[in-house]
DNA sequence: GCAAAAGTGTTGAGTGTACACCCATGC
DNA sequence: GCATGGGTGTACACTCAACACTTTTGC
């Protein structure tokens, strides 16, 4: 196990080591995903698992947490939140090891994803068709969803997940793929629009085939509390 | 800083350690109070903090907490979750220390406090009453208040603070005290009877001066979704 | 002109909110 | 008999859910 080491501050330690994990959710195809990274070497080599590192003895969680987006996923200035604290005893063959799994979203169409040095691979994969992984990283996921289902309901986290410029339609569509059922688009618009998340924008999308639409911008691009559903 | 040691599954980390911090409530003489001890030595002595302590290498960070709730504070059985993971660099002077506070709630009337060999003093402190504390652990219990007050709107929590049998008027209570706001006798019951989270108890408190009231209990004393407020 | 998605209002049901008086008891 | 908290119903406002057709564009 590789550990970073900052000798100013060190501290011999004999307890569980300090894990971040990061779960990415981004829409690609109309379908929730997550990014994986395969591990290269070790015991779990193959497998896939969520991007993560040790937590070195000199940064905050959060800022742990930032880096591995930007380092290890090439992910910079995303929504992120911490999730949760995994300690099973077994969740890691190597030794005991906790987690503090965070929580990010992404518009996938603003990061092309490049192979690090670190891993073999790295992909975008649907929540519908997860590999088997490494530790207890689905449960992560899992729990993760959940997360995002309830925050999706009474806060703007929404945007998180959508360009700067997006129209309504789109973001309904975000909020029947993380909801997983259909909403009605008349009610949907009323409520938006009524809650003032979100404002015109200048300019139209013109697709393709049909009636261009109305672009939106999220009028605050932070967390703020709004009961939509 | 004393740390438990399991040579069995020992391994050598150099990276932060890792504490429990547990936020415990409870409701006395109409107020919201927490459980506080006083430090016995070190750096800290003098200070009030929550209980708390190093995360053994052989426990999850569940059972540390349940320990921690047990041996520390007397308290066995209660209603426990994980609250959140603090990080900041600077929050104990002796060294990098990462906390995973939980977050506990308990009927008062049935846990009489008694001080521990590990510290000088144990005391409930009302929250709007609360002495210089160590570490960041008066930011720990403003985060606990506020997931307390969130989740008593949407789930059966309540339970956590009453003894099996309570009238509707100390339940009513409850929401008052932590809501911070009064609410209306009339709409309150016909809420709580119409989600079906409590069902009439045998018998009747008679307190004293005043008509008798009905007793209830949960129907269930685990945690349930329902949407009170 | 036709296929495709954008955009737009109304109605009925159900829920939330405000509000005042009688009841059972202890002293 | 009076002070104390227990217990109960109604009316109005508001919110939520269901539902269908016209508009604008590309081809």
């Amino acid at each position: 196990m590789k550990i970073k080491n900052n000798p100013d501050s060190a501290q011999l330690i004999i307890g569980p080591a300090l894990a971040v994990d990061t779960l990415i959710f981004t829409i690609r195809e109309g379908k929730l995903n997550v990014l994986l990274i395969k591990i290269g070497s070790g015991p779990y080599q193959g497998k896939w698992a969520l991007p993560g590192g040790i937590v070195p003895i000199n940064e905050t969680l959060d800022e742990a947490a930032r880096n591995i987006l930007e380092k290890k996923a090439g992910l910079k200035g995303v929504y992120m939140e911490q999730l949760y604290t995994f300690s099973g005893v077994a969740r890691d063959v190597r030794g005991r090891m906790v987690s503090v799994a965070y929580f990010a979203l992404v518009d996938s169409d603003q990061f092309a994803l490049k192979t690090m040095d670190y891993y073999t691979d790295i992909q975008w994969r649907a929540l519908d068709h997860l590999p088997r992984m490494a530790f207890d990283h689905k449960e992560i996921i899992q729990y993760g969803f959940a997360r995002l289902q309830a925050k999706i309901e009474y806060t703007n986290i929404a945007y998180g997940l959508l360009p700067a410029e997006f129209t309504l339609s789109e973001l309904q569509a975000v909020y029947e793929i993380i909801l997983e059922r259909a909403l009605d688009k008349r009610n949907f618009r009323k409520k938006i629009l009524a809650l003032g998340i979100v404002q015109t924008a200048k300019g139209l999308r013109r697709g393709g085939v049909s009636r261009p639409a109305q672009l939106y911008r999220f009028t605050q691009r932070s967390l703020m509390l709004a009961q939509i559903l």
